[in-house]
DNA sequence: GGGACTAATGCTCAGTTTGAGTATTAGTTG
DNA sequence: CAACTAATACTCAAACTGAGCATTAGTCCC
């Protein structure tokens, strides 16, 4: 150990854009190790961090950021990035990592495969609930959870935490569920950040996981952020930082639900969007699907002003 | 400038404490440069950020904290900690600002005087509307915002900000009103920054500012703290970090008002928070004031689980 | 011991907001 | 032109809110 160990702050992004298909995450890293768009730094040359994400993020991967929130920041011995993934560290320096959250809007089909783009429920099947295929991940992990949930304390945080017993889903509380896992045993992260202290390198018991891992503690920044854009949906009119400038309402609605994992009422979710004021619509039409055209419609002029309140989610039943 | 700067992690705490009168606000430092409570980081010695912060406090102040959560990272350039307040940084370290918010329950006036408390409304005097006399603090403000207001654009952030020309005050946005009072230059620290940047002494007009200044960005945090709080309330059962164990409904509706910043309907405020389910009764009842003895409540079990929400705010009319 | 006073607690009522449906409409496709 | 598919309209009851009025259980004072 050095004498004075350095503290170095690493900047996490967690990128966010909206394809036809739903939420994509902008990745980086090679196979194997794949995390967030990771940057160092630097004390001289960066006057504020939001400005020197939007910079490392534009000069590793050409996209422009749109709205940029910072989330958290990241300070645990033990779950901090392996010291391999910094050029400039060395073995004594104290990784601190400040993670944000930026919507990069809405992006076509040549933008999506320029970049390294991902479904975010990939690294979280549990949190896709809009069909009975994603419910059967939380499925395959209750015998697991079950298992570990040995006492009664236990038992009603995962009840909390996953929505059973009466308790109904959160759809914002993705880190508590991320965090349940972690301390369960239940993803990839926890077998390794323990074998890294205890440095055993055997008992590494061969079991699938259910969702797959980021370097670092990565996942753990994204699912902060996921929580994060699900809770703030509903208090600011932050989904048309990733809708298109034109949309159908359903095309509106199919994205909140992509994002908040769950199904909505179509017919109450236009009635409460229409009295919010949030949108207007465009005189044009869309026809495309088969039904009846749409009406195109684009967010408001107040929906711009700061304060502007978020959507209701009218959640549809089972 | 030396060949490498480093960085240095301070940690803020914005300590709230609830005595009889209000939120009480733990500070330090001397008279003419008060602050925050305010530690370094040590990348060796402390395993967790939220350690650090338990252990500087308690060991600055004495005061245990209970309820403590991370706000923000502060790393603006030109608004960070002066350099004087650091013994061992140098001009060159660059200084990074954790600021946490720490609720250290209800405290008594022997608790009261053993440590440096304030009520946190001498730095917002804007924020408390329960009387007409805090209200008094926006009208002193309305001429100097008006003429700053010179675009629609301004007039539009000052009316939502304020709560102006049919917009609703929203008790939460503590910071969008600080940071629009900075830019106004109505609060003191914009003036120091500025001054400090450019180098001149000069022109330091004797104007008679509206709520006191902290040093630092520290009241910035304040700000971000209370704002925090305040939203919280409505969605997590915090309040109860702050409240004694026991107390009657009107107390808790006094502490409420007063975190807030508001008066609530009284009648409305008992319904809602029965039916919460968040509090029950001991049987005890506790006869104090001059009226009908009132019944002492106690937060209930089921509010202390994770994901137990928080209580709607019944605003009273004007 | 009775009346005045002060809060706490109870109860009501109308207006809004939600949750859940059923019904209608305007295109596309075979 | 009929079948089909979404979009859009409309309805209804239950739950929630905002605002008050009414009642009650103590204390204080004579």
């Amino acid at each position: 150990m050095n004498a004075t160990p350095r503290v170095i702050i690493g900047l996490s992004a967690v990128v966010v854009a909206a394809s036809g298909k739903g939420p994509e995450l902008l990745l980086s890293g090679s196979p194997g190790a794949i995390g967030l768009p990771f940057g160092s730094f630097d004390p001289i040359g960066h006057r504020t961090f939001e400005l020197a994400v939007r910079d490392f993020v534009t000069s590793q991967t050409g996209f422009a950021l749109g709205y940029v929130e910072q989330l958290y920041t990241f300070g645990d011995k033990g779950r901090e990035a392996p010291v391999a993934d910094m050029g400039q560290s060395s073995d004594a320096d104290r990784v601190v990592s400040v993670g944000y959250i930026a919507l990069a809007g809405s992006i076509d089909e040549g933008q999506r495969r320029a970049g390294v783009w991902a479904d975010w429920y990939r690294f979280f099947p549990w949190e896709d609930r809009r069909s009975t295929a994603g419910m059967r991940a939380l499925d395959l992990l209750m015998p697991d959870l079950n298992a570990w949930a040995t006492t009664t304390e236990r038992q009603s945080r995962v009840a909390m935490a996953f929505g059973l017993q009466g308790q109904s889903w959160q759809e914002s509380q993705v880190l508590d569920r991320f965090e349940l896992l972690y301390e369960a045993g239940l993803v990839q992260e926890a077998q390794r950040d323990r074998t890294k202290s205890h440095g055993s390198t055997a008992t590494a018991l061969e079991r699938a996981y259910v969702g797959e891992p980021l370097v670092s503690d990565h996942r753990r920044i994204l699912a902060t952020a996921m929580g994060r854009l699900r809770a703030k949906i509903r208090y600011r009119p932050i989904i048309f930082d990733l809708a298109p400038v034109r949309f159908t309402l359903s095309e509106l609605q199919d994205l909140v639900e992509a994002v908040c994992g769950v199904k909505l009422h179509k017919q109450n979710f236009r009635r409460t969007l229409e009295r919010s004021g949030l949108v207007e619509s465009t005189g044009a039409m869309h026809a495309e699907t088969g039904g009846r055209p749409a009406m195109l419609f684009t967010r408001s002029a107040t929906s711009r002003q700061a304060g502007a309140s978020g959507l209701s989610l009218p959640l549809a039943k089972r």
